[in-house]
DNA sequence: GATCGTTTTGAACGATCGTTTTGAACGATC
DNA sequence: GATCGTTCAAAACGATCGTTCAAAACGATC
């Protein structure tokens, strides 16, 4: 489109190519209802409005568009550090960053989810995105356990319990999709969560 | 192949066709492993060792081969129930339950974890099999929420703890498999599963 | 051993996949 | 205004998808 009003070429960056983006938002929307193996290029170009070829011309194949929905993402789990010795405040400001991660990009995770469970040939190179915050997690764990304030036999299981309980407890209803609907706020959510973390369904007061 | 070994028809039952189990076992392993879209009837075939037409012939579809595999879990479903006038035992046993199913059937319950979070179009069907002990569940947890041993806000979040729990936790380490391998029996685990599920990662003592 | 329905085979089908090709349209530079 | 590289649209590409078909092979019955 026409950039360069007169200027020099410095505010570029806020009107790059229309066409990358619209692809990217279509990518965006189609992978997380219909899975990558399930979207097509076509669909992804009629839901982008531009036309066949683009996709492979702009990003050179439709695993490069998937791979480019997360390069954003990669950089911004990159630097993250969480305070260890008192790991227990560390856990709680993990599962809030996450949560509120989560609503303000609903459809990138669920991406996640689904290539994790998938165990898609994807995986290994979405492995920079995803591997920094498990290893996070595994540490701030780890450093619970040591302090006292946080019990589990196995890592790897307590690692596995705060991801599904992450992934997994905010979803909306999986069989009745029509009474999900459940408005409440990410500190909301982040709460719930860290109280099932924590408690479980254990009726004992909060603190 | 050769039934019939001179007496009444009667044990047929254990010697039927060899070609649909046969594609039903490879079905249910490559489903598992590549997902129903990933996987495609050439490879089931080869996988079963029969000829490509032969999935269409005995099932009439790549689909119903799908469909096959569950229909013994749907009737190992319904007949379910639980004692409601103590709900906390109720949810043990349900969560005992579902481990064991999980360590007996561990690629079904794969299947289905990859089918609900693509919110596959084969969900539909799939419902017979899945409400059943979804709902089983949500009536457990009000159950003991009206009791006062299990505290919940929302019952659909709570819900999908639970799930989220009883599916996650127990998995291998999603991106280090290499150390995975925890041999514990489906007892271990479901022990391991109801204690996160009423006590999360609360450093008290389980009764 | 001829005949029947059932099961299996190999080849082919049309449809659709992701990608490539061709050439026109555009804006910038000289 | 001719020429350049970049961007886009339409058509076509080879490959592969799930499925179907005609004929061969099989097992049971007469």
């Amino acid at each position: 489109m026409g950039i360069s009003n007169g200027n020099d070429g410095q505010i570029e960056q806020i009107a790059i190519k229309d066409v990358k983006n619209d692809i990217l938002k279509a990518a965006k929307s189609l992978f997380a209802t219909k899975g990558f193996e399930g979207t097509t290029v076509r669909q992804l170009c009629d839901k982008a409005g531009v036309s066949l070829a683009l996709v492979s011309y702009h990003f050179g194949g439709k695993d490069n568009v998937f791979y480019a929905l997360f390069e954003p993402l990669d950089r911004n789990f990159k630097n993250m550090t969480y305070d260890l010795t008192v790991a227990e405040k560390a856990l709680r400001d993990f599962i809030r960053s996450f949560v509120i991660y989560r609503y303000e990009e609903p459809e990138l995770i669920h991406i996640l989810q689904q290539e994790l469970m998938m165990r898609s040939p994807r995986l290994d190179k979405l492995k920079n995105v995803i591997l920094p915050s498990w290893q996070q997690l595994r540490s701030i764990l780890e450093a619970g356990k040591l302090e006292g304030t946080i019990q589990f036999d196995s890592v790897q299981f307590a690692v596995n319990f705060v991801m599904g309980t992450l992934i997994f407890s905010l979803n909306d209803s999986f069989l009745n999709p029509s009474e999900s609907d459940q408005d409440i706020t990410s500190e909301q959510a982040a709460g719930l969560v860290i109280r099932f973390v924590f408690n479980g369904l254990n009726p004992t007061v909060i603190k």
